[in-house]
DNA sequence: ATGTACCTACCAAGTAGTAGATAGACAAAT
DNA sequence: ATTTGTCTATCTACTACTTGGTAGGTACAT
């Protein structure tokens, strides 16, 4: 993997652990065993590195609709779900939650790539929701694009909350969540 | 008002705004037209200041559950939800949400006085709903407890996304869950 | 010889936190 | 009634450290 890779992995992974605002280039270069100024060669400022660590996401996204795109809803919204399961065992948040909570504090130009991966997300999610509505799996009594929100934000926020609460509740929460839609 | 609460409201603003890493005593000692050094005074460690603010929620939401105790719990569900009416009108995030994003850099003294925190408000929404499933005013098919945590993951999501939605979302996402446990 | 990817060595700004002085309020002792 | 001592809340002035970021050099592959 190039250098320049695995600063955007390293970073991502620092984002989304200890926040935007708490982590340091030092940090990144430190990890890769390379100088800070070399971190600054393949990102010049943190919001280089940012924006580069969104793009990051919504490319991997778009890979994951386009590869989920033809089965049925139930496996695409596990699909979806699964991100969430995958950054619980690692004990982190995700990245929008991470950055969301951040955001009075980065740089405009970010917020708007950020805005561009929580677009897709959500007409993902709301795309799969109506596609099973359609098909008569899934069923719910608001707009597909409200329960895209409520679903999210549960994901979201379950992964900050259940650092506090009981660690199970996250796996309550992702099967309330598909007990819910499922007809 | 004294000081060291004007601090505490300070502090707490900053941390709903920018994030406990993202805000300095200077800034606050700026707000308050006094110096650095006068806040340390007061609170001689970040950690001490941070503990101050969730205390004073503590109390806060002690008060908020004496007062609505005798109340009918349509009106007490609203009393929760208004809390979060009130912080997205500011334009911030909930301090739970803010503190839980960045929860592995802050001390863990911190951290127990913040679990105490999210404990007291999962046992006050759980206590609300199963009051009113009990009354025969709410319906839902899970436990009052999860009930409770997909409600609260809602609230606490909704005002970090829908700052990069619309911000009309929020107030669908609060009357989407009203709508949801009324019988 | 040109570009890539790294290095050493630095800087200015901001950070949390400290030492020690000062000024006023209040109470006890003279 | 005045002095003395103590407490509170502030100040000035500082320190040690970390931060994001830069200038300029080097090794190496094409």
């Amino acid at each position: 993997m190039s250098t320049r890779s695995e600063i955007i992995k390293i970073a991502d992974e620092l984002i989304r652990e200890k926040g935007f605002n708490a982590f340091s280039f030092y940090d990144i270069s430190k990890a890769l065993g390379i100088k800070n100024a070399s971190v600054h060669y393949h990102f010049p400022t943190k919001n280089d590195l940012g924006i580069a660590v969104v793009n990051e996401y919504l490319a991997k996204l778009e890979e994951m609709m386009a590869d989920s795109a033809d089965k049925e809803p139930t496996e695409r919204i596990n699909v979806y779900l699964s991100i969430y399961t995958s950054t619980k065992a690692e004990g982190r948040i995700c990245l929008v939650g991470s950055l969301a909570s951040d955001l009075q504090t980065v740089d405009p130009e970010l917020k708007v790539y950020l805005k561009q991966l929580v677009d897709k997300i959500l007409n993902w999610v709301t795309d799969i929701l109506a596609d099973g509505q359609a098909r008569g799996v899934f069923a719910f009594s608001v707009v597909p694009r409200t329960k895209a929100l409520m679903i999210i934000t549960n994901m979201l926020a379950s992964l900050q909350l259940t650092r506090l609460t009981d660690e199970q509740d996250f796996e309550t929460i992702k099967q309330t969540i598909i007990k819910d839609i499922t007809k």
